[in-house]
RNA sequence: GCCCCUAUAGCUCAUCGGUAGAGCAGCUGACUUUUAAUCAGUUGAGGCAGGUUCGAUUCCUGCUGGGGGCACCA
């Protein structure tokens, strides 16, 4: 991979490289061997954390007295996971460890480890991958941590990590290497799970709907069923030129023919054209065909989607506000009885002084927390231009943990209490904050545990409203909530500009001019009809909007209305001034397909590489006959975009079509 | 296809045309409860090709990659 040069003069990347293949070696002659399976399945991080709390649950419940016990019936547990951190200090180290669940501290000391596995600690490097074995504690200042017996060297990184800190930045290189980019940042993974969980709940809906999910084929001798230029391939055996897909239209509807009365396709399609925010050569889309079904039908599938799929991707959120009132309230009663007995203590001999100094200082750390979360997604968009999720991964994480000490510390307490045999801290009334009565250490300990429950179960996904998106980072909010708006082109534009276009069918050109539009010579009515539509009002709408009722010359595969044939039965969904997804009454009339074919090939004779080929064998399925159907295309990567409030389609693929770079060439070469 | 912006060390960022600085990572040393650990020392760099200039990372031109906008579309 390295080039001629690289080993002339050795970059400072090969310096590093070097530097940790020298450490691999060293691991090697301690007879440790990376890069091979693993005995047994390592506890995930998660699970670590949990193990820890039943465990001091336990402990302090079962109000045990010996420390020694407790310590010997403590359970060995094996984890394992990426060195993300790595702090040394000599004869003692402590590293992080994160794995897909969570992340763990843990902490080899010299002296449990023994001489020569200490020296193997020595040797990691960030980004090498271990497996651990050892007990789960708390350190000092309450970070749950594994003290290590074992060490278990599973992979060793020869490349460095990006910046521990800031992470990768560089867009290209977020987008070309995107295993840097998960592996650095939380985000980046979440924002794929997100699309994960969107996907299979488009899936999921459809499924329960009686849909059939089918795979039509991607390799294509005539791509059809939309206007678009085909990647073009080359079948060696049959010496035959063939196209990748453009769409999956035209075989879901033989599908109709054959029989099927609801099916969908989930799939990649492909098309030869520029890149840009909102464009990728590849992309997926759904399109759903539902037989004696009408556009109307496919208005409400498309909105009972796009709902489930925020309430799929935001699961936690249904109530308007993510911190639950009965936590805020707890914690607030939480504070107010710490701060009564702190500055009790100052009076009063034999409290535990300490503990009480803890509860107080991190209810209002967790208080704090808390609102940090709330106001981190307006903040942070405002910032970054981003959408939140790492900020709100991280203050989610300072606040679990500060509960977690809180659980710590009125445990505790309570363990004080019982060893006193005090039921409850009586409070003079004099010092009690307004509301507080005698302190029972039990119920604070009970109440910290729930705060801390529902702060575990919690993900960071959870900030909001899950049907109220942000357009972009100064933009407007969109608002997701059903019924979504349905309106008739012709309304719409007599909204916007005051013209009843229906009523001066006619004289649109005059109207697209007063305007400031410049009409395409020899523009049909319903051309002008939509450029006035696409001028003046598609760009303005925000929330969601079912723009129905096309004029025909711009919809050559919907039916025409029954009762004006200047118009068809087709919507499109608009949001965010874009289009989302698009469906009509199918036309299902061999005939005025054979037509309207006929006209697609007279504009590619004209020289339009674009329209539509002529497919004959889908005419003749036509004449076999199609039931009237309901037909909607949806492109997920949108759907994705917006639910996820991604400002570039390339943010939520997870391998954007990229040029090939300079370097790729060489390798290329070489081979 | 057109317009604007951009490229400095493995990563994140500095540098009125005058010897290219820092943080992280790395390396050497100290440190057995650290939290972006700390302390001392240290290695490493201006995409490519031209031009202007005594002198260019800096100014200009071209190329290449990337970002954003327009156009096309989903």
């Amino acid at each position: 991979m390295s080039t001629e040069a690289a080993h002339d003069r050795p970059n400072g990347l090969d310096v590093l490289r070097q530097e940790r293949e020298k450490k691999l070696a060293l691991m090697q002659e301690h007879g440790i061997q990376p890069f091979r399976s693993m005995a047994d399945s390592p506890v995930p991080l998660r699970e670590a954390h949990a193990w820890l709390l039943r465990e001091e649950e336990q402990h302090i419940l079962e109000h045990r007295k010996k420390e020694d016990e407790h310590s010997q019936d403590t359970e060995v547990l094996t984890v394992a996971g990426r060195v993300m951190q790595l702090r040394d200090q000599g004869k003692s180290c402590f590293i992080h460890l994160e794995d897909f669940s969570d992340r763990l501290q843990v902490w080899f000391r010299k002296d449990i480890l023994g001489e020569e596995p200490f020296e193997i600690v020595k040797l990691l490097d960030l980004g090498d991958i271990i497996a651990v074995t050892g007990t789960v504690m708390r350190t000092r200042r309450g970070e749950p941590t594994l003290l290590a017996a074992e060490l278990h060297p599973l992979v060793k990184s020869l490349l460095p990590l990006p910046e521990k800190y800031h992470g990768l930045q560089d867009r290209e290189m977020r987008y070309r290497k995107r295993y840097l980019d998960l592996v650095s940042d939380p985000e980046s993974r979440h924002l794929f799970v997100l699309r994960s969980r969107i996907v299979r709940a488009v899936r999921t809906l459809l499924d329960e709907r009686k849909f059939f999910e089918m795979e039509t084929p991607v390799l294509q001798a005539i791509p059809g069923g939309g206007e678009a230029k085909p990647f073009t391939t080359h079948w060696n055996a049959l010496h035959q030129d063939v196209y990748l897909r453009i769409a999956t239209e035209l075989h879901l509807k033989r599908l109709l023919v054959g029989g099927f009365e609801r099916v969908y396709e989930i799939g990649r399609v492909f098309r030869n054209e520029g890149l840009s925010t909102r464009h990728n050569p590849e992309f997926t889309t759904l399109e759903v065909y539902q037989a004696y079904a009408s556009f109307t039908d496919m208005m409400q599938l498309c909105e009972d989607i796009i709902v489930a799929a925020a309430h799929a991707a935001w699961p936690l959120s249904s109530q308007s506000y993510w911190v639950p009132e009965e936590v805020r309230e707890a914690i607030q009663s939480c504070t107010d009885v710490a701060r009564t007995l702190v500055t009790m203590t100052h009076q009063q001999h034999g409290y535990p002084r300490d503990t009480l100094r803890a509860i107080a200082t991190l209810t209002s750390s967790l208080v704090s927390d808390l609102e940090h979360v709330r106001t981190t997604v307006g903040r942070h968009v405002e910032q970054h231009g981003h959408h939140p999720v790492v900020a709100l991964d991280r203050a989610l994480r300072n606040a679990r943990r500060h509960a977690s000490l809180l659980h710590h510390a009125t445990e505790s307490l309570f363990e004080w209490a019982v060893l006193n045999r005090l039921q409850s801290i009586d409070i003079p009334e004099e010092d009690a904050a307004p509301g507080v009565l005698p302190v029972a250490p039990r119920e604070i300990a009970v109440e910290a545990a729930a705060i801390l429950d529902v702060l575990e179960e919690m993900e960071s996904d959870a900030e909001q409203d899950p049907l109220m998106r942000l357009a972009t980072a100064d933009g407007p909010p969109i608002n997701l909530h059903p019924p979504f708006r349905r309106a008739s082109m012709a309304d719409l534009i007599q909204e916007a500009t005051g013209i009843n276009a229906l009523a001066e069918w006619g004289q649109l050109e005059r109207h697209v001019r007063a305007l400031g539009g410049t009409p395409e010579p020899g523009a049909e009515q319903g051309e002008l009809f939509f450029q006035l539509y696409e001028e003046h009002v598609e760009p303005n709408i925000i929330d969601p909007t079912f723009v129905t009722h096309y004029p025909t010359v711009v919809s050559p595969l919907a039916l025409r209305c029954m009762d004006d044939d200047r118009f068809t039965e087709r919507f499109e969904l608009v949001v965010n001034g874009r289009e989302l997804a698009n469906a009509f009454t199918e036309l299902n009339d061999p005939r005025d397909q054979r037509e309207r074919f006929n006209e697609q090939m007279r504009r590619r004779e004209r020289g339009n590489e674009e329209a539509h080929r002529i497919d004959e064998d889908f005419l003749e399925a036509l004449e076999i006959g199609m039931p009237p159907a309901g037909g909607m295309g949806m492109g997920i990567d949108r759907l994705i975009m917006l639910l996820t409030e991604s400002p570039a389609i390339r943010d939520v693929l997870l391998f954007p079509m990229m040029r090939q770079s300079p370097g790729d060439h060489a390798a290329t070469a070489e081979e």
